[in-house]
DNA sequence: ATGGTAGAAACTCTA
């Protein structure tokens, strides 16, 4: 089984992207974030005619999360339990027998933001709900745009991110908690190239200087972890011509 | 690496 994790940056711009990612792929499962469509415009006649459901919990302009699939989803559930956010940025799902949770964390903006104030309470929301998720669903896998990068080699240049958000200490350790909670990083479960990210910025040019950093991420339970056999990150994806800022992420598990 | 891109939508906000 292969799942992936791409934010795309409006969907209606990447939608051939995403098509032509899908059949080179073959994913059994996509998550997408950022998808900047509400839900009428939800583009599910053409997912469906390359072989693809769509889950999707969107909205204009900002944000917009969704799970494509080969197989019928079931349990469609959107946003953290009991916790009221106008933001569309989880979306969850039984697929295969695995529960797919497709998230997209706040930016922050900057570390004296109210983004950012909201970022952390968002964050201490999504720990204390994965944590029930995980007591129901021993197969679950954590898919998204985190906006976090975990470790000092996550990050091109650490000396310069010491601090800033997305490479903050606050952040950094609620990524430690969601481990914690029992949960592997696909990625550092294999030998990976050195100085490997998933997101550069459109500007100063950050894609050809690999002026990046990896936070996009792939988490998964004890049981999938075990089964988990691969982790990349598609790089070449973001040379693509009117790329997404982000590559997508993808794991193959072995079920 | 201390600038200024990209997307959506409206002349600005978000990332």
């Amino acid at each position: 089984m292969k799942l992936a994790t791409w934010n795309v940056n409006s969907l209606k711009v990447r939608l051939p992207q995403v098509v032509e990612y899908l059949a080179a792929q073959k994913p059994d499962v996509l998550c997408l974030q950022e998808t900047k469509l509400e839900d009428e415009k939800f583009p599910v006649n053409d997912l469906n005619a390359v072989g693809y459901h769509a889950a999707f919990s969107g909205q204009k302009t900002y944000n917009g999360v969704a799970i494509l699939s080969r197989s019928v989803s079931a349990e469609i559930a959107k946003g953290i339990d009991g916790y009221e956010d106008p933001q569309k940025r989880v979306i969850a799902a039984t697929i295969d027998g695995v529960r797919v949770i497709c998230i997209y964390i706040p930016n922050g903006e900057s570390v004296v933001s109210q983004k950012y104030q909201y970022k952390l309470g968002w964050l201490e929301r999504l720990i204390a709900w994965i944590k029930q998720q995980l007591e129901a669903h021993p197969r679950l896998a954590l898919l998204g745009d985190y906006n976090i990068a975990p470790e000092d080699r996550d990050v091109h240049h650490p000396k310069f991110w010491a601090g800033k958000v997305l490479f903050s200490d606050p952040e950094k350790a609620a990524f430690r908690d969601l481990i914690a909670l029992s949960l592997q990083d696909s990625f550092r479960l294999f030998e990976q190239p050195e100085k490997s990210y998933s997101w550069w910025d459109y500007r100063l040019n950050g894609f050809k200087r690999n002026l990046g950093l990896r936070i996009d991420h792939i988490l998964l339970s004890p049981e999938l972890a075990k089964q988990c056999r691969s982790c990349s990150i598609d790089r070449l994806i973001r040379a693509n011509e009117r790329p997404s800022d982000h590559a997508p992420v993808i794991v193959e598990i072995e079920c």
